[in-house]
DNA sequence: CTGAATACGGACCGATCCAGTCGGATATAA
DNA sequence: TTATATCCGACTGGATCGGTCCGTATTCAG
């Protein structure tokens, strides 16, 4: 498991996209939709999110549509999960509404905390731009490395 | 979200439970339940699943219970949580039944692969021992590290 | 031998969450 | 005015998850 939603999987597409027309003025959800192939009412709403969240800047009326509010290499991957799919928790106990019971009992859940952070720190040093690069794996380029460092 | 399951969890911290009581020949599934005060009934179907892939050893009969199969040092966070929650894939793609039929469309799941496998690394890096030894936060020490290192 | 304690395994249920849809309101350019 | 958009809430069907129940097999103690 351990899976992220469709609509952030969406979201990222969607931005990619963009990021992959910076002379457009801007493009509707349809678009995006129809250019991969993903419901158009679902784009529609994740990309709602994302603007009120301030990833994008909508345009209604004719010719209208979304564009970046920012340079594609200053939205991070972990900015549009979490404008879509919430704070990102690896534990299981902050679950909604419940803040768990167990907490006290439950030693495992510093540590894993730790790895919680270790990956928010991976998302986040992965932008849009590091997402349109790799349209082509033709050169599999080593030059560009993220470092990171778990200290448990 | 991108969180694991309530039973990985349990799974976890019955095994750090285990690594922290070696002497003992071994501990029946009520007994960590009581301990953490989660359903005793949850917890032995995760316990029979840990044993079915070889993590745990188990004794039917008055005085049974289980034991660890190996050594807590060899025993990773990732290996129980794939063996509960079964593969671990941050792509929602790789659902259930369907392969996700958007594949070739989709070129946001090569570079998110990556990402997954820098998850998985670092749960590879973490075992029992490591869990059971952080139970007193007292010292903070940073001799031990770990150190992942992602290649876009 | 008998019984208690334990591991096993399947079926089942309620709650929650998620993907996707629908319908309507609003804004804007042609 | 009309076509094209964004917006927003409500709804549904299905999947998953946490948890329970019950029946069986195994082992040890007395
Ligand atoms: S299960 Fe809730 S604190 Fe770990
Ligand atoms: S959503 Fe299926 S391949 Fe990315």
């Amino acid at each position: 498991m351990l899976k992220l939603t469709k609509k952030a999987d969406y979201g990222l597409m969607a931005l990619k996209y963009l990021a992959e027309h910076p002379e457009t003025p801007a493009l509707s959800a349809k678009d995006v939709a129809d250019a991969y192939g993903i419901p158009a009412q679902l784009l529609a709403k994740v990309l709602q999110r994302l603007t009120k969240t301030g990833l994008l800047r909508s345009h209604a009326g004719m010719n209208g549509g979304y564009e970046l509010a920012r340079d594609a290499r200053q939205i991070s991957a972990f900015e549009v999960i979490h404008a879509i799919d919430g704070p990102l928790f690896i534990t299981s106990c902050t679950k909604g509404t419940k803040p768990c019971e167990l907490t006290p009992s439950c030693t495992i859940k510093e540590p894993l905390a730790r790895v919680n952070e270790t990956i928010a720190g991976v998302l986040k040093s992965i932008s849009i731009q590091d997402l349109a690069e790799h349209e082509h794996p033709t050169g599999r380029s080593r030059e560009t490395h993220g470092l990171v460092v778990l200290t448990l």
